[in-house]
Order: structure tokens, then C-alpha cells, then sequence
DNA sequence: CATTGGCACTCGTGAGCCGAGAGTGCTAAC
DNA sequence: GTTAGCACTCTCGGCTCACGAGTGCCAATG
């Protein structure tokens, strides 16, 4: 038998054979149920449910046993079982059957995503959408834009000491900033530049932009011709403040996290407001999800972030294939429908994904 | 007397004279001792307080006329009193004594108006700000841009079938919108018909330029020069567009409401956070408030709105004198200290209009 | 030997009760 | 007009108690 009390190697990633057969399917049907219900579930209400041919009392025993193994949790004795992380966590791994998209909720996915025109907009049009579909907070986050291919530069003045630097990328993405400038330029020399710095550099990515533009400052023509050289020096700035700007992080839904029982019973998870106010904190935690693709579930102890907030997080990469250009997320209490929040925030992903890729074909065409 | 039990005339605007010095004395009090420690005030605290040489004899019989004239509210027959919606209208209107901002408030105000390039961005770091300073839901309006005088417009193209339109207003505001164009456009030609408008209609409304924009469509220049008349009614579409949209609103400060004990007892106000959630519904309600000026307290049922949600609101509006640009606002519970809310309001409200006179003078010399 | 019925035990929950304390309204005295 | 005194009301916290839910264990069963 695979339960043997009091082993219990918290930190060891679960395998599949942990669990007998009988036991996955208890610890199953406990998960889905308290999902549901927010309730500890007991062995009576399993043994109603009629999906084992077993009484309450063998049910108990299997009960204990997943206990003693550190896959659910009795908040006190006379109390039924929750899942705990580790329930959770082998649940999603092994257990878990994703539960397709309703037609509707598809269509309203393909519909904001296909509508969109501005980026900005948007994302957070797709983030409230999430939010709503997953009754959790939707989040979609929009990384550094260095790999953005540059399609355009433009400059406008704004006022005598500020311009308004307009890029636009080739996937239809526009960044625009407004910056304080050291000296007056006119309009045709601000048209100028960027004419020029369109022509000569389109196609490259900001990154590699920015390398040139670090490059021609020191260069030969710089020596020689001072007035070029400034106007280089002044685009170099220019799109260095641009560049780390639109690190965007759409947020939404943080209303329904204050519905949740698991809210107004004061636990961790009533601090989530906070850090949804603070959003650099949830920056830097997505920066560090965005490496691999796929969809991640964090749940509750299994990381830092969730772990402080007694909360699961759902992320998926978005962007062409090797190339993730940002994610998105679903937070909630770890007591969240995983099996529908997955398929919820990849369907998106996968929608951005397409949409980013037609409009990077459609602009090279 | 002014005291006569019976009469509520609840409607009746209130005057000066209703009530007599020593009930003033009274209910200032109590408005005072109340809003800090959210506790019914009973006469003996007050008594206590020394402020009036009474013992808590008559000043129960003060408190107990007070009620009768409905100005105090007692939730239970042991238990103090609380003021009404009423009772808060007439300290405010007479027996309010605005507390002046801190010298470190009104330094972080004019730091966070002052420092602004972006006026998205400050608007949002200004309600942030707001919210923090008050404790309270935060709310910078800004209304419809009919009234911005026009710098300049141009014209960036995004995609093969998208255009971005900028509008910069002479106070240094920045409109820009993504546009849907039915065919292509060169980038040489968009420039064109920029350079066209900017040159053309700079310095009068956007409401004035798109009048302008929809008589030149069926002027005489319109029927003889057809690429001329395509011109114009693009740009038409275009600014048609772009002005209705950035009719913004930022709410900051949503987290502070539920901390607030009205919140947690479950009254109307747990409602609060939904509404906010939905901006199009406080914006209808602001832009009713937007035509006069200085500063406005709407008092729970004073309003539909603010009745609702057994909330206060109080509401400034900035802008040049006779030029109302937008709002200042400060919602929260009945009991708020309108003491200091209203001058913060009012400080930053003078701050933006200060902001708005300055860049508007820049750029006109 | 897995399964099951039975039973004793634990624990949280809600109702009901009580006493303390806070605050009032009224009345009679100053 | 003001005040002290007093009876009255109402809330709140603590307490007990019975109930029900759920468990764990054990002995009986197929």
C-alpha cells in the first residue's frame, strides 16, 4: 500500500505512483467537490455521492491515509477534509481534467481579442474579459519592449521643452512618451530626425536600435559633424526613456477577490488588495514566469508570492512560438476551478498569440 | 425657541438661524467627536469634553431637541447620538472650520502636480495621491476635450490599414487615438494633410475644428478638388473619433473603502467597490456636477448616488476661472472628515488649474 | 483481508440566559 | 434655566448547554 503514515516528504515532486488508484480517485472527488462547495468535505457526502461502491467507514480510512501523506487536511477533528498544496499540486499534475471553453466563452475571447485595435486598450479589455470569465483576478502583462522590430519614429512637440516620442512597431504595437528636452527644436527638424532615424533603422529591433544609436555616438560622423551628432544623442535619449516604459501590467477583477469567503474570513488573502495597488511587486514576480512557455499553476507554498498571499496563480506565455512576449494570469484563492482556469487563460494566450502573429504577417507583406 | 419636536421639514434648505448658538456649539461637537472615533457620542463625553460649562443633564436635553429637529439619529435608546445626513449638511454649510493642509500635504501636492509631463500620468499619480492624503476614494476627472485648443494634429500610420491620430492642445495635453482608415495612405501624404490642419486651424477648439472640418466638407473647395474633399473627410472621421475618447477618469484608492468599518458592517457602502468598477456610471454622474464651480459636498441622501451608497462626495472643479476643465473628488463613508477633505480638494484643484494657466501661457508667448 | 456497521468521542455552532455597563428620559429640587 | 437622581432600556460579552456533524477505532462479516 502507498500510505504509510508519517512519511511525509513535503518538498519531493509528486510522481504519479504515489497515489493507488483507489486513493486518486478520493482525493479527486474531494477536490472537485470542495471547489465547489468551500466546505470540508466528509466521508458521508463521498460515500452519498455514490461515485465508489465504498461506506463512509472505508472511505475514512482512505481519508486517513491521504492525510497521513500530506494530500489534504482536517481543520479540526470533527471537521471533513480539504485538499492541502500538495493535494492540489498532484490533483493539477495527474488528475485534473480540463474542462473545454463553452462556445460563448470562446466567442467573447475571439471577439475582444479580434477587435482590438490599440495594444493598450486591448489588453485591458482582455484582462477585465478574463477576470469575468474566471470570477478571479485576470491579469495580462506586457514585457520589456526591447525585442519590439521597429516599424516607425516619429517626434512631435508637445510644448517648447517637451516632445512626444511615437514608436511603432511592425506587430502594430505604438509606445508613445512624452519627454523634457534640453533645447528647443522645431518641427521640421524634429520631422527630420525622425525620417531619417525611420529610414535608416526600421526593422531593427529597439534593442538592436538602441546599440546603433549607441554605436553612431561615438562614431566617425559624430567627430565631424556636431549638429548630426546631437541629434543622434538627443534620439539615443529619447529612446531610452521610451523603452522601459511600457512594461505594462493590466490588472483586473480585484473586486472579486473581496467576494471570496476566503476573503472575508481575514486569512492571508485579504492582503491581496494591497499588492494588486503596488503592481512593480507583481512585475518583477511575472518577469521571472515569463521563461518557459506552456501553462504554469503555482499553488499556495510552492512559491514566494503565493505562498505570502495563501493564493494560486495561473500563467501562460503568450507570443510566437520561442519567443514569449508577455503572459497571462489568473490570481485567485488556491480553492480555484484549475481545471477550468488553465484552459481559460491558454485559450487567451493562444488567442493573443494568433493575433500577434497576424499582424507581424500582415505588416511584412 | 428654535427647538419645536415634531416639525422635520426634511426638504427645507437649511438657514443659519435654525438653530440657536448653543445648539450649534452642540452639534459641531458632536459632528467632530464623531467622525474621529466612529462612535455614537453620548452626553456624558461630551460633558466631559469641558467645552460647555453643561452637565450631561442639559445637554441631553440639547441632544434630545437636536433629534427631535432631525439633525441627530440615535441607533438604539441606550446608545449616544449620531448625526443625520442632515446634521452633517449644517456643520458643513455653517459650523465647519476648514482645517489647513500641512505644510508636508500641500508640498507633496504641489511635487506631484509640478513634476507632471504626461497629463495621463499625472492625473493618475494626483488621484493616487489624493486617495493617500484623504483616505478615501480618489477621483481625478477629466472632461470632455471639446474645449482643448489645438496645437497641433498629425498623422502616423501603424499598419497598412491603421493610422494614429495625435492632437496636442496649446496646455501641453496630448490626445492620441488608433484609427480603423478604409484605404491606404502614404506616410508622405498623411504628413501632408497634418502639416495642412496644424497650420490651418491651430489655435481654436477642437469643437471649433471639427465646425470647421464639417463645413469644408460641403464648401465650395469640396466639390472642385476631390482628392482635397477625401482629405478633409478623413480627418474629420479621424478627430470625430479621437475626441469623445479620452473623456478619463481616475479612480485610486478603491482599497481604502473596505478598510473603513462602514464597509466590513455590510451597509450600502460594501457596494461602493462595484460601482467603481464600472467608471461609465461615475462619469455621468461628475459631468452633472462639472457646470459650477468651487467646492461641492454631497451628503449621503442628498443624491441619488451618493443615497445609494450612504457615501459623500466631495467635488471640486479646476480649470480657469469660467472654464471648468475637469474635477477633483473625494468619495467615501457619511463619516468623513469634511474638514480636511474639502480643502484638499479645493488645494488640488488649485494646483491643477495653476498647472493648466501656466503651460496654456508658455505656449502661446 | 478488505470492508463495514456500530459506537464512543471530539469539537464547532447556535440558542438561551444573565449581569454589567452605558446611556437615556423624566422629575423634582435648586 | 440647570442639575442631580433615579428608573428604565438596550447592547454586549461571557457562560452554559444541547445538538449535530464528523471522526477513529474495533469487532464482526463475507
Amino acid at each position: 500500500m502507498a500510505a504509510r503514515p508519517g512519511s511525509l516528504p513535503q518538498k519531493t515532486t509528486l510522481r504519479l505512483e504515489d497515489l493507488e488508484p483507489r486513493f486518486r480517485d478520493v482525493l479527486r472527488e474531494i477536490v472537485l467537490e470542495y471547489v465547489l462547495s468551500g466546505e470540508p468535505i466528509s466521508s458521508r457526502s463521498l460515500a452519498r455521492s455514490g461515485r465508489f461502491g465504498l461506506s463512509p467507514a472505508t472511505l475514512r480510512n482512505v481519508m486517513a491515509d491521504l492525510e497521513d501523506l500530506g494530500f489534504l487536511h482536517q481543520p479540526h477533528t470533527s471537521a471533513g477534509r480539504i485538499p492541502t498544496d500538495r493535494g492540489y499540486r498532484y490533483f493539477i499534475d495527474y488528475l485534473m481534467r480540463s474542462r473545454r471553453l463553452t462556445q460563448l466563452e470562446r466567442e467573447q475571447i475571439d471577439g475582444e481579442v479580434g477587435r482590438a485595435d490599440e495594444v493598450d486598450e486591448m489588453m485591458h479589455h482582455a484582462s477585465r474579459l478574463l477576470s469575468k470569465l474566471s470570477d478571479q483576478v485576470g491579469m495580462i502583462f506586457m514585457p520589456k519592449l526591447t525585442q519590439l522590430v521597429m516599424r516607425s519614429i516619429d517626434f512631435i512637440p508637445v510644448s517648447d521643452t517637451k516632445v512626444m516620442c511615437v514608436i511603432v512597431g511592425t506587430n502594430g504595437v505604438v509606445v508613445n512618451r512624452i519627454l523634457e528636452v534640453p533645447h528647443v527644436r522645431g518641427r521640421e527638424e524634429l520631422e527630420r530626425i525622425g525620417r531619417y532615424l525611420t529610414t535608416e533603422f526600421a526593422g531593427s529591433t529597439l534593442e538592436g536600435f538602441l546599440e546603433a544609436l549607441r554605436a553612431a555616438v561615438s562614431g566617425e560622423r559624430a567627430q565631424e559633424d556636431r549638429s548630426w551628432r546631437e541629434s543622434i544623442e538627443f534620439s539615443m535619449n529619447a529612446v531610452e526613456e521610451v523603452v522601459p516604459v511600457d512594461q505594462e501590467l493590466c490588472v483586473e477583477g480585484t473586486m472579486s477577490v473581496i467576494r471570496k469567503p476566503e476573503f472575508s474570513e481575514g486569512g492571508a488573502l485579504s492582503r491581496i488588495p494591497v499588492v494588486l495597488e503596488h503592481k512593480s511587486e507583481l512585475v518583477s514576480i511575472l518577469n521571472d514566469l515569463l521563461v518557459s512557455g506552456g501553462t504554469q499553476i503555482l499553488v499556495g507554498s510552492e512559491n514566494n508570492f503565493t505562498r505570502a498571499y495563501n493564493a494560486s496563480l495561473v500563467v501562460t506565455s503568450y507570443g510566437p512560438a520561442g519567443r514569449p512576449l508577455g503572459l497571462v494570469g489568473i490570481l485567485g484563492p488556491t480553492r480555484m476551478e484549475y481545471a477550468r482556469m488553465a484552459p481559460l487563460a491558454d485559450y487567451l494566450a493562444k488567442a493573443l498569440t494568433r493575433k500577434v502573429e497576424e499582424t507581424e504577417q500582415e505588416n511584412e507583406s
